[in-house]
DNA sequence: AACGTTGAAATAGTTC
DNA sequence: GAACTATTTCAACGTT
């Protein structure tokens, strides 16, 4: 019911959240901006983009990978009872 | 081999590349978790993220095409029980 | 009126469309849903879906990893020149 | 030992599910990858695949509430050059 | 039964 | 402008 008339404090929050949300996205953006960056200079220095992309795409997922293995294997062993 | 940079030198480059894309991209993630976590709070207030989510895209749009601010306007004032 | 000067090729071939894609997606969604009913077996004869779901997410992310592993070689050897 | 199976038996009633659902999941995948192509070829013939997905989507909750129909099949018609 | 979490689908953006 | 990739959005699942 707070929420039920505009120009009351729900209105105020709106606005807050979104200020919030849209500074938090700029900030974003330009770290995005900032990585192209670095790929457009690494292009510039005669590496291939695509290679590039690809080696962290996979460092990525080889992380990804070990957290899952650690994670089946305390599964495992919680479900075993060893611990916890 | 200069399209091919393997080893001495360009090995540094390439791993100076990977590192600086590899921290800017932590850096992103950390704000796109910042920013799930306003939502979680606006959420928590009794706030309509899908909603939220439309007001923000319509606002993005608006300096290209503004037309249908008066459809999400209606959208969220009917979502916060203030029309009909 | 819809189809308004309906019963043009257009509105037939709408149609059509539609029609094809809705049933395909409820085969496919009978698919999840015998999905559904293989882990509900499972659970009943005493096996942890969570880590039946941990073993199916690892046992794809390994194949991706292989497939990306693949693709980063060809890669290379390409950038080397050594194939096509 | 009920509860947390491993070899054995249950090695083989494991194996077995997790089979089962590794060839569900790929018959879910193939028909996905058919719902793509019926999108591709449609879009070859004109149709807007964004609006198509609309129409779908309205189609499935009209069963449940009807009230935005018209405004879907405004933007469809008009996409058509039906009207405006 | 709501909540957060996670996986799939869709859209947007980028590159060639 | 077509293909590919990245981001965002949506829906399902388990959890509390």
């Amino acid at each position: 019911m707070a929420k039920a008339k505009a120009g009351g404090i729900a209105g105020d929050q709106l606005e807050s959240i979104i200020q919030r949300i849209e500074r938090l996205e700029e900030e974003k953006a330009a770290l995005a901006g900032d990585i192209r960056e670095v790929f457009a200079e690494a292009k510039g220095n005669g590496f291939d983009t695509k290679i590039l992309r690809q080696v962290l795409k996979l460092r990525k997922m080889d992380k990804a990978d070990r957290q899952e293995q650690d994670a089946i294997l305390e599964l495992y062993l919680n479900a075993l009872g060893m611990i916890d």
